[in-house]
DNA sequence: TTCTTTAATAGGAAAAATTCTTATTAGTAT
DNA sequence: ATACTAATAAGAATTTTTCCTATTAAAGAA
């Protein structure tokens, strides 16, 4: 029941995956967002917008954070991506679009995607009902990631 | 199944709480403390550490800011109240310790509790296993509550 | 291809949220 | 009542995100 994480696109393949997307949005194809998008997507990780300003920078030197966030929030809107809800302060943003939940580290803040078909498909309780329209539910996960428990038997 | 809030406790109802929690700590019992315990506990709300300052102002003028933000993750620390993830700026925190999930308006931010206990009996995907020591479990489900949505209608 | 239009960008300033620094105050144990 | 030390208030500093504006460049038209 495991996904493997979707590859990192090259640059002429987020091009092409962005272009009919931004042609029918009525939004132009900047090489600032093809190359965003690369770094949310395919990842398998959830960068905030200034991990992916640092890696842009070496690539862009002249991009600006500001950027970066325009563009995520244009690609949340456009429901490329979504905005993570995470305990740092930084805002996380997932290209994963699929069904899935989230187990956060509460130690590193590191955040890993899993799967659990059952779950989704199960029925919320009555209680739900009366407090408005639902439109997803997401596990969220807490506890201690193998890499930092790792570092506490050292 | 759902459970009633618990109601906001009285000065010396908060006072009796804590005095016996902060001894075992070895912490100060002070007003501020006992004032920022009452604004949390018991609400049924997720105040943000600002909603907290404005309103315990009113009572005690001269407390500041930054004396909230000590004392709620003072809170976190003692396992009296928890930090939640929500998707605006603002840290929310949460007095109810009891098991329980969020419902989250994704107009206007506003969480309440839902309770699930066939959900929190459920065992996790073997897949967890994998990632690290699992803490908690917690679903978020994300709508339009009723009051956004009464907006609507006008 | 070149030109035109207008959205998008860079850069810096501003705003918002949180944490830090330090002098003063006040709980707690003696 | 006193002494010790943790906790507080106030403001400065940091961090994260958004805003403002002049300039640039994408996309469609000629």
């Amino acid at each position: 029941m495991n996904k493997s994480p979707s590859p990192r696109l090259s640059p002429a393949e987020a091009r092409d995956f962005l272009k009919e997307k931004f042609a029918d949005a009525g939004i132009k194809l900047t090489p600032q967002r093809i190359e965003i998008f690369r770094a949310v997507y395919g990842t398998g990780s959830h960068p905030s917008a200034e991990v992916i300003y640092d890696e842009l920078k070496r690539r862009m030197p002249s991009i600006s954070l500001d950027t970066i966030y325009r563009t995520l929030a244009t690609f949340e809107k456009l429901g490329l991506i979504n905005r993570v809800s995470a305990l740092d302060r930084q805002s996380r943003f997932d290209a994963n679009i699929d069904v899935h939940h989230h187990f956060i580290c509460t130690r590193c803040n590191r955040i890993t995607d899993f799967y659990w078909p059952s779950f989704d498909e199960s029925v919320l309780p009555d209680e739900l009902s009366g407090k408005g329209r639902v439109m997803s539910k997401h596990i969220e996960v807490r506890g201690i990631c193998r890499n930092c428990l790792k570092k506490d038997e050292e």
